[in-house]
DNA sequence: TCTGGGGTCCTCGAACTA
DNA sequence: TCTGTAGTTCGAGGACCC
């Protein structure tokens, strides 16, 4: 197989190389939040370093390659990590400063082509079919993105590029850290057929297991299953995606904006917990949350939706859909307690809760019916004004009662 | 060997509606 | 008016992603 693989920071790649019908760039930050960290410590580069909660319940948000090296990766609990790296530097995640290179990154791909859709704070596609006329081909796009977030902000990134989104992303992720792969249109066979299935997007534990288990370990073992074989086996919908996939097809278009779709906050305590009124103040603490964002964000929404995970990682949720869309916590509130209570599970030790809200659509489109008797000034009003005082205060500015209680309860203990 | 937090999408059964 | 059917919506849970 001929696929071409450029590390480095050229101007240019090399001649040789078909990217002609390869627009799609799907553009990887390398250990996007330990690398922020490590351009404030520079003394740590070289060492393993591991971003995620020192104390408590976490798990590893980010580890530097000498980290990873030990065995430590993302979504490992801190735990583990300390054990099998005790030498690695830990440090505490601050998303604020994570935000703000993210933003600026972001801004580079925009200066490229308006056809830009973040998948994460640290990663994104770019479709830049519209901008080789400017800029080039797509290869020299993507060395040029790599160029300047380097010479930006001091840190690395990997870019996949190749005609679709699914094969650009599996080519980021084969050329990390530091690298560049295109894939060429009439090679993408070549490139996927030997990969584990679990490479695939959509494959994860469970799936491969299920594929494992009719003998599929390879996306080429994948492609000659009959695609109603899959279907039968794993679903209409995921059947078919993975049938589509193995052979490259992937349709998708790069999205500039996709609309929210759900807003939600959860907590996981410190230690479990089954008083109620401990579990209601928690709920009252996200539905301002979630609420705030939603305000802040211009959305309504009319489910509420309620997750509770007793201490044996056992979840359940629970959801009502409300006869109108709302962005007042109060009224999220009083349906995440009914919710709750529903659930019959009070004095169950929980060692998660969450709220979430879902069937959004933008505030401005929706007019509000009043219900009989209600008054036309209340919560909404009141909460708008909590927000004002919150831009100008601080976020401790204005609490809930309840919430100033627990607060001052917590001190005392 | 203990599992965060923020999301999306899919499946399936029940309830509702035409 | 009752019954069966088919389509739609809702709710719950699970899998997956970063």
């Amino acid at each position: 197989m001929s696929r071409k693989q450029i590390t480095g920071i050229g101007p240019a790649p090399r001649t040789g190389v078909d990217d002609s019908g390869c627009p799609i760039l799907h553009v990887d930050m390398d250990a996007f939040f330990a690398s922020v960290e490590l351009l404030e410590r520079p003394e740590l580069c070289g060492r393993p370093v591991i971003v995620g909660s020192p104390a408590g319940r976490g798990v590893v948000l980010s580890a530097t390659y000498e980290a990873r090296a030990y065995g430590v990766h993302s979504a490992m609990p801190m735990s583990r990590a300390r054990r099998v790296c005790p030498q690695a530097v830990i440090i505490p995640p601050s998303h604020g400063k994570y935000s703000e290179v993210s933003r600026g990154v972001m801004e580079i791909f925009h200066a490229i082509t308006p056809l830009v859709e973040p998948i994460a704070s640290d990663e994104a596609f770019l479709d830049v079919g519209g901008a080789g006329r400017r800029l080039g081909p797509p290869a020299a796009i993507a060395a040029m993105i790599r160029a300047q977030v380097r010479e930006r902000y001091g840190i690395t990134c990997s870019v996949g590029v190749a005609s679709s989104k699914f094969v650009a992303k599996l080519a980021s992720k084969q050329c990390k850290p530091d690298g560049l792969l295109v894939v060429p249109e009439g090679e993408v066979e070549a490139f996927l057929h030997p990969l584990p299935v679990s490479a695939l997007w959509g494959v994860g534990e469970r799936t491969e297991q299920a594929l494992v288990r009719l003998g599929i370990r390879t996306v080429g073992d994948l492609a000659r299953v009959p695609p109603a074989t899959l279907r039968r086996e794993l679903g209409q919908a995921v059947g078919g995606h993975l049938a589509e996939l193995a052979w490259g097809r992937d349709e998708r278009p790069v999205t500039a904006h996709a609309p929210d779709k759900s807003i939600g906050n959860e907590e996981t305590f410190a230690a479990d917990v089954d008083d109620p009124e401990v579990i209601r103040r928690e709920l009252l603490r996200l539905s301002e949350r979630v609420a705030a964002r939603m305000r802040a964000g211009g959305h309504v929404g009319r489910t509420v939706s309620v997750k509770l995970r007793r201490a044996d990682f056992t979840t359940i949720t629970r959801s009502r859909t409300l006869k109108e869309p709302t962005d007042v916590a109060q009224e999220i509130y009083a349906t995440a307690c009914e919710l709750f209570e529903a659930a019959g599970l009070e004095r169950v030790r929980l060692r998660l809760v969450g709220v979430r809200m879902e069937n959004l659509r933008p505030a401005d489109s929706t007019a509000r019916q009043l219900s009989l008797g209600e008054r036309e000034t209340g919560w909404r009003e009141a909460e708008r004004a909590m927000d004002k005082a919150i831009r100008r205060f601080g976020p401790d500015a204005v609490l809930p009662a309840s919430l100033v209680r627990g607060r001052l309860d917590e001190m005392e203990a």
